[in-house]
DNA sequence: TGAATGACAGATATTGAAATCTGTTATCAA
DNA sequence: TTGATAACAGATTTCAATATCTGTCATTCA
């Protein structure tokens, strides 16, 4: 079964991941990983110096999962404004698919960012960075007025907070999410508008 | 000290905010309840059904403190957007000096905000139906257009949701929160903002 | 020589018994 | 008759002993 495979960091990821989902983060060990990978629990930490940044490493990579597809909406083309709203739909949604998919790294996501981890803050740090991408484009294209780009992207961020942040997960099942959803997208994207040329 | 004061609920809810603030909502017990008031913890159970609904009554009546002041502002006169500012910036340096000023009863509350209580959702419909009322006037005046006054409403309150939301609370202290914040405010009131008759 | 192991110490989690809490009610006293 | 108590049962928490985990490192092996 394992046979001489290099141990790698990628692979011990990998394996984490598989733990994680398997025992839930409070009970997961770096036991438990070093068991599944047939090394000892030593060998784990030749490559992550703690429990602590073999969790975050994970997260990371699992948050890049999120975003990735979303840095495709930001960088393409077309009308800003549909860009925008495609881009924050499709966050909200990914974020839902996750808690139902895959709920056991989700609740690591959510631990991560009650401790308000550095890895959750770069992930929101990437995500308005993409944002703001969609803005200075809507800008050039004279769909936008928007004098601090960085600014109203991150404004942006928060105001959508309780549609994508792990806390809120719960009230996701609200009947009414889609229709309040709606209503904070048209008022953002009113905010966002230039003024007609008339 | 305790003479034959007469036992009521109002003082039950008294003396039971003092215990949450002495020992904080994971160690308060009825018990102690019932040894501060001088009777037995049965006598509580005259007044209150369970611990539950007593902490329930003990968060409403504090958050009723939070909304109270809010009210006065809402039902105010004077051109509705200042006031909508106003009303949001209270909100949220309300409950940022309640994280420093009462923290075991901000935990109180976080927590039941946590279990997706009736109580915070009773609170949240009544901080939008109060914005609701200044969105009104705002298109009254022409200050404003919104079509859906009510659903408008909750679009602000989930905007701001990470300025308010005891979930966000130690997220408060970021150094650049009050120029997010700003960002935010301007961003949702030009969204709101009826076009300029010219 | 670099990677892995296994032993180790201190920290943390688990466990089962004991203590305490929550909710209830028969009884008592005013 | 109403309000309070104290006793009770089942549920939950606490506690101290034990087990396990985290992180480290000397030793071994390929």
């Amino acid at each position: 079964m394992n046979e001489a495979v290099v141990l790698t960091p990628e692979r011990i990821l990998e394996v984490t991941e598989d733990v994680l989902r398997r025992f839930g983060l409070a009970k997961a060990t770096v036991v438990d990983v070093a068991r599944a990978l047939d090394v000892s629990h030593g060998s784990v930490y030749r490559h992550f110096p703690s429990k602590a940044s073999l969790r975050e490493a994970v997260a990371r990579r699992w948050l890049d999962r999120v975003s990735a597809p979303l840095a495709k909406i930001a960088e393409g083309s077309g009308p800003a404004p549909a860009r925008l709203e495609r881009w924050l739909r499709t966050l909200c949604l990914a974020k839902q698919k996750k808690v139902c998919d895959d709920p056991e790294m989700f609740a690591t996501y959510l631990a991560l960012a009650r401790e308000a981890c550095v890895v959750v803050k770069a992930h929101r740090e990437k995500l308005a960075d993409q944002i703001a991408t969609i803005l200075s484009d809507g800008v050039k294209q004279g769909a936008f007025q928007v004098t601090d780009i960085k600014g109203s992207a991150r404004a942006i961020l928060d105001a959508i907070n309780r549609y994508h942040h792990p806390a809120h997960a719960e009230e996701w099942k609200d009947a009414d999410l889609a229709v309040r959803f709606d209503a904070l997208l048209a008022l953002l994207l009113k905010g966002l508008e230039a003024p007609r040329k008339r």
